[in-house]
DNA sequence: GGGTACGGTGGGAGCGCTCCCAGCTGTGAT
DNA sequence: ATCACAGCTGGGAGCGCTCCCACCGTACCC
């Protein structure tokens, strides 16, 4: 029979006025006791928190941000197309990271995904608005206006990857040139001669770093310029075979690849099983991202692992200092990159 | 500069009042515009409209929130172990659907990830306190307790997938039984003498429509109950590892094998083949969800795709509905039954 | 012409909280 | 005993919106 109830009438969750007036104390100490402020007596303190259990008691988290103007959110923002790219476990191993992290705070996590330049405007028209505290940006392109409109606003944001060497803005990233760069190592030091590189869009920084590490690794095995042997590509498995196709057409006796995604690896060795060529026997095949694809090919691809779900954790907890300590503006920014680890498997 | 600003003092977004007075009318007037109500006149509309356009107005959630005691707000809850198993494609397929539907809306996307019962617990508590408009379920256990507390509290909600055969809370489904069957069909069409099948956990409802699916399509083809051959994993590729040597040993001349899920087709292709049994010519072998893993397997991996975006979608499409038409409790709940397709590849 | 109806409108009264200031105690210094 | 000053505390004044009621006018009816 319920029928239209609001506005009062007794039914509904206790307010913060009930418990106050069940604990025989004003609001104001009510709410103080609630958001652990020291200038409460422990008496009062007791008594609040026992007329808050008898009620079952929990704080209208939006009566609480309208009041602090606070949003008491995050916001996750994903561009769509790059996660199709990305392949997906990057994507949600993120999600996982940044969850297990929020749920120790009383934020919400707010997903946010984009893929038309119209949902792009309505979230820089959400973000202006200030409806969340932060902004989690996963996987921006060089271009994309986004981390700029954020900084011009204030809101504190946190990227996973930067978008170049100087990047201005806090980002969480993983050690790409490092992580290449053993990868590489792995197969020279297993002694392969012609070791080629498949790399990802040049335009983007991640992408560059992986190619960095491939050639300071031939570099340290003191070996000329010349012996690089690098086709770019796009992260796609359709640009891994093109790849391998052009790599292969260029040097037949090529007994080594360092794919920059795992993605490109499983096109790559499509390619070389139909030009006849055995992984690891005649070629040596390394990934990037350890992701479910490297573990499911066959071979089982080795392949560099990147501390993904931590990169969440991580941006997380820097996104909270940012929050925190917004005022001061001549703090540096908190910039870290995570180490990536060699995992090794049959293809190599 | 900026300093300590708060309450009133002109800076900020502009509020409704703002725009009342700009376009010369009071605040009940804006708000209806706002909210597209008819019972205004066409000046008025205009005027309004165009005090908004002049100041750029973007109404404050929270405050709205509050007032109407609505959330805006629709959460997705992912028990997180599930999702580890379910491998990942499936979740974010329906986090992609999800984003989409809700896009057109002005609903915003929260994301819950439930790992312990603490969690499971604050979830509750969230919930109880009616700080979302909606719910969306995804992979619940058939004693999943969350079900019924929604329905105690009157919270729309939508499953993904049911719990039993008679599932009371409305749910967007896909066809397990008939896809299944139709893997399975399409085995013994190829002429595959002796079929079996590695079912998921058979305490979920899914892993029962599909081993209803194999069966049935065993019994169209005519054959002896005895020729079913049937061993039970829990989703996992080491789950589908032991049942395939189970089933290996049990009949060594099995020459079929329809796996519940893309990851256990993929941990009985890895037995197959140390046990020198060629896929598709000794085996042939069928999955089910079409994830990347089977694309990426060797032989790809036939599947049977379930138009998992669409479910989002579809969840969001019945929930919304749930919402608008909350009072009329005599109304059917909406179930919904999604058709899968056989995606044909080498495996079989 | 007075009544009735109704589309259109303004604005008071909240929603449940935080902020902040004034006030109230008790203590220690004078 | 007096004063200063803490440490606590109560409660007014919002936050920006929606709801709803009263009210205005005009059109229409008898």
């Amino acid at each position: 029979m319920a029928g239209t109830r609001r506005h009062g009438a007794g039914r509904g969750r206790p307010t913060l006025e009930e418990v106050a007036a069940r604990a025989g104390v004003g609001r104001g100490t009510v709410s103080r006791v609630i958001n652990g402020s020291p200038r409460v007596s422990d008496r009062t303190r007791t008594a609040v928190e026992q007329a808050v259990a008898e009620l079952g008691y929990v704080p209208n988290r939006v009566a609480r941000a309208l009041a602090a103007n606070r949003a008491d959110a995050v916001a996750l923002v994903i561009p769509e197309p790059e996660t199709r790219l990305f392949a997906e476990p990057y994507f949600s191993d993120i999600i996982r990271g940044v969850g297990a992290e929020l749920a120790d705070t009383d934020l919400q996590l707010l997903l946010t995904l984009i893929r038309t330049p119209k949902e792009r405007q309505r979230l820089a028209d959400y973000l202006s608005a200030h409806r969340v505290d932060g902004v989690l940006l996963v996987s921006v392109h060089a271009d994309d206006p986004l981390p700029d409109l954020l900084e011009r606003i204030e809101m504190p944001a946190v990227l996973s990857g930067r978008r170049s060497a100087h990047e201005t803005v806090p980002y969480v990233d993983s050690d790409n040139t490092g992580g290449a760069q053993s990868a590489v190592e792995h197969l020279i030091g297993r002694g392969r001669e012609t070791v080629a590189t498949i790399t990802g869009p040049l335009d983007m920084y991640v992408a560059q770093c992986r190619l960095e590490g491939y050639r300071a690794a031939v570099r340290a095995a003191g070996r000329e310029a010349a012996a690089e042997l690098v086709a770019s590509a796009d992260f796609t498995e359709e640009g891994g075979r093109r790849a391998m196709r052009q790599l292969l057409s260029q040097r037949p006796d090529l007994d080594g690849v360092f794919a920059a995604s795992d993605v490109m690896a499983a096109g790559a060795r499509q390619v070389l099983r139909e030009n006849g060529r055995r992984v690891p026997d005649d070629v040596a095949l390394v990934g990037f991202e350890d992701s479910a694809v490297a573990r499911h090919m066959d071979p089982p691809l080795t392949s560099v692992r990147q501390a993904t779900e931590e990169m969440g954790r991580a941006m997380v907890r820097v996104l909270l200092e940012e929050i925190a300590g917004r005022s001061d503006r001549t703090a540096k920014r908190p910039q870290m990159v995570l180490p990536t680890q060699l995992v090794r498997r049959e293809s190599s």
